[in-house]
DNA sequence: GTCACTGTATGAGAAATCTCATATCCGTTA
DNA sequence: TAACGGATATGAGATTTCTCATACAGTGAC
């Protein structure tokens, strides 16, 4: 991870986002982070020593079960905060968030402000719209999901996880994420490569026909 | 809807759980509200009145949609909120809710108080730690179901629904809250019905086996 | 009363998805 | 090096779920 802490640049930047989501002055705490693709921001378990804000780029969201087993929870895309609940939760563990594309983050020092944020209430109201919007969008998207076959869901999924046209995600993982059976997930996607919507190489699955694959997406709306 | 606006008896109520959520003293613009089976909670489209605080029952939450088909979105249980999205979001209209079981609520006035609630930083806390955590329950929910058939979300439904030992729900809601087609879902009723697990009656569905719906239920988790 | 509309109901065949079995490849560890 | 666990692959058959078609009862509009 790249850290270009110039406090400088924050605290001159006219247009400094933030802004208008806190009523306290955060730019003093305020970092600038860059995590490459891969890359872990937020360590499951571990309490994070920053409120991020994802200014750019898309992470994922993990989360490891009891019995070792790891499950992709979901994804996050900008704008969006990572670390919230356990900025306010005492009790919360951190769930993992991994990058999936470069992620520019605004990176808030909570141990120098933690007090002041959680009695700033122009912060507090908006990540209060920030969670009821984000549950009222979850739920919309999982009852549009449970509706479609796997192949259009898996379509949406592709475009969602793709980097620069390679699709490389784990099968056991994704379908798990997804809901199905690995088995299944192995049909629909032989399917796919069958259709010449992906082709197979060495380094994962390159999406040969985009064209068909948001097709798929868009049936799947 | 009987309204017990005894605010006398708020005011002496020595356990009075909002002590705990809200930093103001709400008591003064506090009423206890009591809503029958059946009957609405908050109706679509209108801006409550009442910021409601759900203290005994179980609740469903609706949403018409443009071309006029009604979902079924979710169900609510107590301790809720109902109506907090509406306090905080100027433009969010009110999805509906109405109460399956009889429920009782604590109704506060926020067109007395809604300055004060929207600067309360305790409220506010309590707020965004209740919406984080239903969300990461709503997705834990979520990704259950999608494993599992749909008679086990079947049983789990009908065991969420009845009030009574009664199951009366409108078969073409509930399978678009369950994303499946209302053929299937007639299959799968009827399957119930064939094992002696439910009985039909002139007024709905009689739970006949609680025991063997709780295994279906269990088998679920 | 008739017409549309919605909910309920049932059948038949097709598609989606699951279960179980088996095999290979790869990286880790003993 | 051998053994092992995890990810990838593929096949066969069973189960779940969908699509389409059709029918009947209730309700409100006209």
């Amino acid at each position: 991870m790249k850290k270009e802490c110039l406090q400088e640049n924050i605290a001159q930047d006219e247009h400094f986002v933030l802004r208008d989501i806190f009523g306290l002055d955060v730019r003093p705490f305020t970092e600038l982070h860059r995590f490459a693709a891969e890359e872990d921001i937020l360590r499951e378990g571990e309490r994070p020593n920053y409120l991020y804000y994802l200014v750019s780029g898309r992470a994922k969201l993990y989360l490891t079960h009891d019995n070792g087993r790891i499950t992709l929870i979901n994804f996050l895309g900008a704008p969006c905060f990572l670390g919230e609940m356990e900025l306010l939760d005492e009790e919360k563990y951190s769930d993992g968030v991994k990058a999936i594309t470069e992620c520019v983050c605004y990176a808030i020092r909570i141990n120098e402000c933690r007090e002041r944020l959680l009695n700033d209430t122009e912060f507090l109201r908006y990540l209060c719209r920030f969670l009821s919007r984000k549950a009222v969008g979850n739920t919309a998207n999982y009852s549009r999901n449970q509706s479609y076959p796997l192949k259009n869901r898996m379509a949406s999924f592709i475009l969602e996880t793709a980097v620069n046209g390679m699709y490389r995600e784990r099968h056991t993982e994704v379908a798990e994420y997804l809901g199905v059976t690995y088995r299944h997930l192995l049909y629909v996607i032989a399917e796919l490569v069958q259709d010449g919507t992906l082709i197979k190489t060495e380094s994962g699955y390159r999406i040969a026909d985009l064209g068909k694959l948001k097709r798929l997406f868009i049936d799947f709306n």
